[in-house]
DNA sequence: GTGTCGGCTTTTCGCCGACAA
DNA sequence: TTGTCGGCGAAAAGCCGACAC
């Protein structure tokens, strides 16, 4: 597959993380990920995920400032989500405005077996970037031609070489790259009365080559991972009016666009139903591309676990991560106000943003008052007695509790502990959302029980667990290298 | 409709010209058509086109840089050519780049009558650009921020207004207007040693703000149709390495895209056979529309007459137009090497770029090797005997031919005479095209019989041929305003 | 700790005719 | 007729500490 030619890619497809094509430069995960925000969490290839085409339809609607209306077909057979194997993930940045966004290559898959969710589960977690790492929002005078930039005292003391203080005054050349591996060279110097860090030669190339304006970040990343000294400081940009890609509308008609969407999911579902092997005579129809998939493509247990754990009723209180102005996390309380499809003509008893919440605070209408099962940390405590080894986060950060796959050995259903029993998501959500379900549901998700798995242990699975992982090696581009996928039956896990 | 938030747009699609939204200004048609170039030729709305979905499908993967490969799911009841009605032309220009391009809303057709051929015909007709205009490749001087724009001799003497050459040195503010409705001035003085005519003042934030480099071009257009002197100025640009559209890949995969480019065209077609009036209960499934459609959307009258006219064999000599470094017209002589499917897979018989052809020349190398019938000016005389009217480069502009109405009167065969039998075009083509036909493209092409308009003469289209044309109102704009045509059986043609 | 400003130097911009192609 | 250049004055960029919040 061909890289789009305006976008910078990393591909992390092979067992070899250094993929390189001419103009296919690896992106740097950590940079990528600093520059999407802390809520973007990637899928890690290999596994399996949770596609929503209803929220791929809504942005391209919003992508094109266009209402979704009449014009699209619909397409019956294509259910509100699909479960599918993630078999690619690639990273990308656009060229023109350094926007990142990620490309996703899945497959629809009839059935998941119970080692499908322990491994989405387990490359879901060692998420937090463990990189050296500032954010900072430009001022008027960072931007004006007036001046240079002035550095943040804790950035440049933890990000940036130290400087020789012997110099009058203090001074440095400093070189970063950015996401295209464009190098930016800037004189470091530590002056003025009370003194402080500023870039001052070469800023103004970069906030005029980047077009930055007051109100937007920049990102300073110190890379461990760079053996090169020269090559540690990374530098990312996010503009303040985040649009939603309101480019590229001149190429196709956003009609055209909605059906395009449609059409190619539903046509890679109903050919998984004849799919036999990876290479199908070279047709992979039963696959499918998507670009920017991070909002409507959620990791399988943490769809679970939200399905599973969360008991949703009106007027129940919960909590959700939100973004902070520097670029942290902060959670907002609300409450449950109501439970309806967002769209009940095209996409019935559909989970995309089906829940209505209200917030707390006075500063909610920034806020969405719609939102999916799987946004919510739950606020009350049902769902800790019942998953003792979940944190309120959800990220599993309570080591004192069980993992996953302890808990599924404990229960006394042995089926329920092995595989994931046709429907059973299903039913479980049909039980606790009020709105939800009807036989539709249980058809057209058509889990099918899968018994090749059901005899094997769990051992193995723990043992990857607990595999160290190379110093040398970034943890994010770590999760994202797929492991052996194409066959799980032989349960070959590799190690590099 | 919204328009796409990027663009500007002019909607031709009323009795009344201007109709201006907040974004939504109105383009001049004379500033597009020289920004797109002599060879780009628009249907008018309210006649019929024929649309080739291959060749649409050829554009996306070209702006993906992506060749059209496995994944695309086939649309067995696609014809490769679609009749259809225009109902509406959009002109546009790209907010970020200038890029001009137009926008239709197509409803296919099962059949046409022998007016909608005459329509089609008459409203191609005077498409000169009358207006004067001139255009200039920049030079490194023109470009450069060391000085201004040396403007040629004529285009100062011909566009702008006449400078008071008692002054010295002459010397005025010139306003200019481009495509965006934006406001430009700039400084015209003449001056130097010889004098020549220079833009100072105002040039070199054009160039910036236009991004402009040595090679791109200008336009500069005198607009007799503003009453306004001070708005008479038109300012268009043209860059040098035409890129097509290569933006925009980061919303949609390269396969959505195709997909839904044909499923949209498949699935107004198939509609189309419910379609009962214009406004079906809100639904306008029936019409799609296409971006960019210039390539592959045919006036109806230009097709006929290249399919009917141009006896095709191996051989045959031909002229072909093309387009200057000046903006102007050139013909290349060429032979017919070969008759063969540019796609024989999924378009089996289409006449999209299915002849295989050799230039005389020896820059052939830039020239393509593949051209559809309808590109071609024929180099014997065949056609001139059977179509009299005709002037080599198919532009009717023998005053003293026959008129296409008066040539179908002439006919011996009246059905013929008075409207398209079923299957008539494809039983020409077939006898001419060697490689052409077969049942399928009689039973897909559906040409039914419309005898509605059997009985009528030619003499109420024969006056609106002789309608005198407003002296204040562009011939281009004119000939884009619709006629009534959703009623043709009533024969109401309005005179605004 | 850091955002903005006045003062001042350095660099670039941009108008001019000379000259040549 | 018009593309490029050196000269030169004007304007903008850009480095500095002062000062204030």
């Amino acid at each position: 597959m061909k890289m789009p030619a305006n976008s910078s890619g990393s591909t992390l497809t092979s067992a070899n993380p250094v993929e390189v094509g001419e103009k296919n430069r690896l992106i740097n995960p950590e940079l990528w990920q600093a520059c999407a925000g802390p809520l973007v969490n990637l899928p890690a290839a290999g596994t399996h995920v949770v596609y929503f085409p209803q929220g791929h339809s809504e942005q391209v609607a919003a992508s094109m400032k266009k209402d979704v209306d009449a014009q699209i077909p619909s397409y019956p057979n294509l259910q509100s989500k699909l479960f599918c194997i993630l078999h690619k993930i690639t990273l990308h940045a656009d060229t023109e405005t350094d926007e990142v966004y990620a490309q996703m290559t899945l497959q629809p898959v009839p059935s998941f077996d119970r080692e499908a969710l322990l491994r989405s589960d387990l490359l879901m977690k060692a998420h937090k970037p463990q990189t050296e790492f500032f954010c900072k929002t430009l001022t008027a005078s960072d931007t004006s031609t007036h001046g240079g930039f002035s550095v943040p005292r804790r950035a440049a003391e933890k990000i940036f070489p130290p400087l020789d203080f012997n110099m009058q005054p203090p001074a440095q050349e400093l070189v970063a790259r950015d996401l295209h591996d464009n190098v930016w060279t800037f004189r470091h110097i530590y002056r003025g009365q009370p003194k402080r860090h500023l870039l001052t030669t070469g800023w103004s190339l970069f906030v005029s080559g980047k077009r930055l304006f007051a109100g937007d970040s920049v990102f300073l990343i110190y890379n461990l991972y760079y053996r090169d000294e020269k090559q540690q400081l990374l530098l990312g940009i996010r503009r303040a009016n985040r649009q939603p890609a309101n480019l590229s509308s001149s190429v196709l008609s956003s009609d055209s666009m909605h059906i395009g969407v449609l059409a190619a999911a539903a046509h890679a579902a109903a050919n998984n139903s004849t799919f036999t092997g990876f290479n199908n005579q070279g047709k992979n129809d039963h696959i499918f591309i998507l670009q920017r998939p991070s909002e409507f493509v959620i990791p399988l247990a943490k769809y679970y676990k939200a399905v599973c754990s969360n008991q949703i009723s009106l007027g129940m209180r919960f909590r959700m991560l939100f973004e902070t102005e520097e670029s942290g996390t902060r959670r907002y309380m609300g409450t449950i106000t109501g439970i309806s499809d967002l769209d009940g003509v095209r996409w019935k008893n559909s989970q995309w943003r089906n829940l209505q919440v209200g917030w707390d605070e006075a500063t909610a209408g920034e806020r969405r008052n719609r939102v999916s099962i799987w946004e919510l940390s739950p606020f009350d405590n049902i769902f800790k007695r019942t998953m003792p080894w979940l944190g309120e986060d959800m990220s599993m950060k309570d080591p004192g509790g069980l993992s996953l796959a302890q808990w599924m050995n404990m229960q006394q259903n042995p089926s329920m502990a092995n595989q994931i029993q046709p429907g059973y998501l299903n039913s479980l959500a049909g039980s606790v959302l009020q709105n939800y379900g009807g036989p539709q549901m249980l058809t057209q998700n058509n889990l099918q029980f899968n018994s090749l798995n059901s005899q094997r242990s769990t051992s193995q699975l723990d043992q990857l667990q607990k595999l160290p992982q190379p110093a040398t090696t970034s943890p994010l581009a770590m999760m994202m290298q797929p492991q052996q996928i194409t066959d799980l039956t032989q349960q070959t896990v590799r190690q590099n």
